[in-house]
DNA sequence: TTCAACCGGAGCGATTCACTCCGTTATTTG
DNA sequence: CAAATAACGGAGTGAATCGCTCCGGTTGAA
């Protein structure tokens, strides 16, 4: 009956779009946080609705792919520390890169979608190497010893959400945007030197326990 | 015509929900962010959507109320850390009671309402006050050299949401609140010690400028 | 030229929002 | 005790926004 299946006709546009609803999906969330819409996402991708749900079949599906995406980029960045010599310069390397990287993309969705059993396999694998940065930092002596993998993770996550540039995204103020960006290096500079073994008193209260940072996979209320 | 008006048959609960309303209006600030509806105020406060709307004429109304006990609170904190005589002690008091406060109620909504000529006079003498903490700071030696009176601004503005508090409370996961405020406290403290004169190298970048800090209290794009 | 695959966006039902309106309740006064 | 009235609570309203569907138009390989 069927003919021989044709070739898609427009598979190159087709993958093009994909890339570009991906980044699109993280430039919007980074600027409208939790309330980004699927609108939003498609018209700053260029793209029309129905072309966001040919691919997805929900938000939540997009929402899991870019998860999935920036767990890998943590990831990434944790082994890309653990392969430097320098054990601080490691273990901030992964530091700076993760605050970027939730900035964008993570931070804003966590807790909102399901978690699937490949992002729960990454998040195994990258606690397992930020914990090996942090053990090698301590056993340099350069890492404040009152300090755990768990506050580092705390950090970071408190670190990443940047109400400063998307306030001045959302009044348009692009001309700003590179003076923002300089405060948050000194910021994230100040909290990295609070990070050092030469630096600070005890830190108050006790370490934090794992359970608490896991949290922020949980799904919301009504479980 | 009229006889003389009698007094106000219960105008002692009245006051007590003005009270209510504004402490509720803060802990669902705190909880949902920007997206906090009357509704859930009201609800908070144990009192009806129509008694919030005698008192208030609009919800912006309300938020206005609250910006302005902020503001005095945040004055109150820097004049009490110019108050002691320790120059380190007086900073950190300001900076850590500043990050408890603008976690509560003021960063959700800046940016979000019209600013009063009330408000921008008492951000007009609390910057003031931070400039003198950061200055006499300076001169005794504690702070570091590099940090400048915006970057400590924009560094209570950047700790001063929780998303990890927040998560919690929208997952109801009240038994882990107190785990979560330890944390906060330790994550605060590694922040201020990275503030300190002997900890760090050079700042990255130059010194953000004021119209930065200012643009906070910005109105919303279309203006 | 043909036509399957991909495109875009108007439109749908559901939800949520700030706000209004009005019958009810509680306290003060005589 | 009874009358008068200010403050009460919340159902209801219209508008806005959301995620998602559906379908007529467009493209480009065969």
């Amino acid at each position: 009956m069927t003919n021989r299946a044709r070739r898609a006709p427009r598979q190159a546009e087709a993958e093009r779009n994909d890339r570009a609803l991906l980044d699109a999906a993280r430039a919007v969330l980074a600027v409208d946080g939790a309330h980004a819409s699927v609108a939003a996402i498609a018209a700053r991708a260029g793209v029309g609705i129905g072309s966001l749900y040919r691919r997805y079949r929900t938000k939540e599906e997009l929402f899991q792919r870019l998860c999935e995406i920036a767990l890998d980029e943590y990831l990434q960045a944790a082994e890309e520390g653990l392969a430097q010599l320098d054990p601080w310069a490691g273990l901030a390397h992964y530091v700076t890169t993760a605050i970027e990287l939730g900035a964008g993309s993570l931070a804003p969705i966590a807790g909102t979608i399901e978690v699937t059993e490949g992002m729960a396999e990454k998040n195994r694998r990258s606690d397992e190497a930020v914990e090996a940065l942090v053990e090698r930092a301590h056993a340099a002596g350069v890492l404040r010893r009152d300090v755990t993998a768990v506050d580092i993770a705390l950090l970071i996550e408190q670190l990443a959400k940047s109400p400063l540039l998307e306030q001045l995204a959302r009044q348009g103020r692009t001309d700003l945007t590179e003076a923002a960006r300089n405060a948050r290096e000194r910021i994230n500079a100040i909290a990295l030197d609070g990070l050092r073994a030469t630096a600070g008193r005890p830190l108050p209260g006790h370490p934090p326990g794992y359970e608490l940072f896991s949290q922020r996979w949980a799904p919301p209320a009504g479980g």
